[in-house]
DNA sequence: CTTCATCAATCTGTTGACAGTTTTCATTCC
DNA sequence: GGAATGAAAACTGTCAACAGATTGATGAAG
């Protein structure tokens, strides 16, 4: 029973010596979490891995520290690395989190918008109207995330852009993500063109509570469905 | 010239075999760099370091690297480990991340207020109105810190506390970081009465742009202080 | 059959050493 | 006098090994 299904991303670390051995490992290991290869929960054993990637130990070590530091896993003395695990408070809290930096972000997007800009999230919008009326949810959730990181990397603000991501990576560590991504497809539509308007109203205030409130809809959506997958169970 | 000029709390490293060595030595470096003892832009010297608190290089290796993660320092390859500094551009965009944050505190405060928090809160600007009077700054600040973090500590959402608290730290990697604590006092704490109002009417949506205000109009200071020692140079 | 104690195997925490790179500094040449 | 050169020192990247802790299994006692 291997913890890495798929080496074959190994030989790019050997390859590249430009950036360290640690990064690396800690990028590929935050892939493997981020795709739920490495499920949460799970122990990390340095030894296998060292094996694995052909390495010493104290590279894999270092890597784990940063993505502890990061969040993704946690470190519990003499027994090991874990995948963290979020819990639905957790969850929520993230939720949180997310609306004031996406509000934050609108806000700023609203104060130093183009009409190219407003033109490509005007024509995302309306793919997705498309895509959300055959009721694909598989086709619109890449458009979906694609509109919203659209927004906040044309902010203005790349430590808000990293932060915000960072936050929307934890939300893979919650077992139930499957929840995340429910709610209506046309429901969150609508929603995204009111920011659209507020967008291009140039108004950072109203652009900050539309933006604010989409998150903040989505987090009531996931309580909607945590709470109806409860009573299921 | 030693790197680090008080070695008393190594002893406390040695002592503490319940927390890994690692983490102490994260949280050593991490004092070290917020009290300004390691400033900005210094490097930091892993044998010199393992040598002034008797450990291997290994350890602190692993510290850096989780400081890394969290943004305290820098780290570039075969050159070492450096004291993060943060440009105007930096502190600028560190700013607009805590107005979101502490407005979405804000918030969720309002909507969870209680009759012994608000006497506190209000008791806390109260001193400050005094202290503001006598135009004694060092009083202020101390102050000013902890009716914060009173009321992020209390808003109920541990994951916002904790990123809240590691932006407030970052700002400690701006040079100039005087111009940071600058602006009136007076001024700044009338503010704070609006947003003790805004708490006690439990109306989330007004709480939270009266928090974010506060801290905009901080970073408006901070600009304008900037821009006023730009002149004068 | 279950529970507890003991012991072996496994894994993490830490260390010291070696290899390769960067920096420093003395020397040479213009 | 100043710039270029080359060797030596210093430092980081990585590794292998040892010590201590944890886990799991094995066997005895109830």
């Amino acid at each position: 029973m291997s913890i890495i299904s798929d080496s074959a991303h190994l030989s790019d670390l050997s390859v590249v010596k430009s950036v360290s051995l640690t990064s690396a490992l800690e990028k590929e290991l935050e892939r493997l979490i981020l795709t739920g290869e490495l499920e949460p929960g799970v122990r990390i054993n340095e030894i296998h891995l060292s094996n694995r990637f052909g390495t010493s130990r104290g590279p894999i070590r270092e890597a784990t520290r940063s993505l502890e530091a990061k969040g993704l896993v946690e470190v519990v003395r003499n027994r090991g690395v874990f995948v963290r695990r979020l819990s639905v408070e957790d969850a929520i809290e993230i939720y949180d989190v997310r609306a004031a930096l996406f509000g934050q972000a609108g806000r700023l997007l609203a104060e130093r918008m183009t009409d190219g800009l407003l033109a490509e999230l005007t024509r995302m919008v309306d793919e997705m109207d498309a895509v959300a009326e055959r009721g694909s949810f598989d086709d619109y959730y890449p458009l979906n995330l694609g509109f919203h990181n659209l927004i906040v990397s044309s902010c203005g603000n790349r430590t808000l852009l990293a932060e915000y991501h960072r936050f929307v990576n934890k939300l893979h560590l919650f077992r139930a993500r499957a929840l995340v991504q429910g709610g209506g497809l046309a429901v969150s539509n609508r929603e995204h063109r009111a920011m659209l308007e507020a967008l291009a109203s140039g108004d950072g205030e109203r652009a900050q509570v539309t933006h604010w409130r989409h998150v903040a809809l989505a987090k009531r959506r996931l309580i909607a469905a945590v709470d109806g997958h409860a009573r299921n169970d």
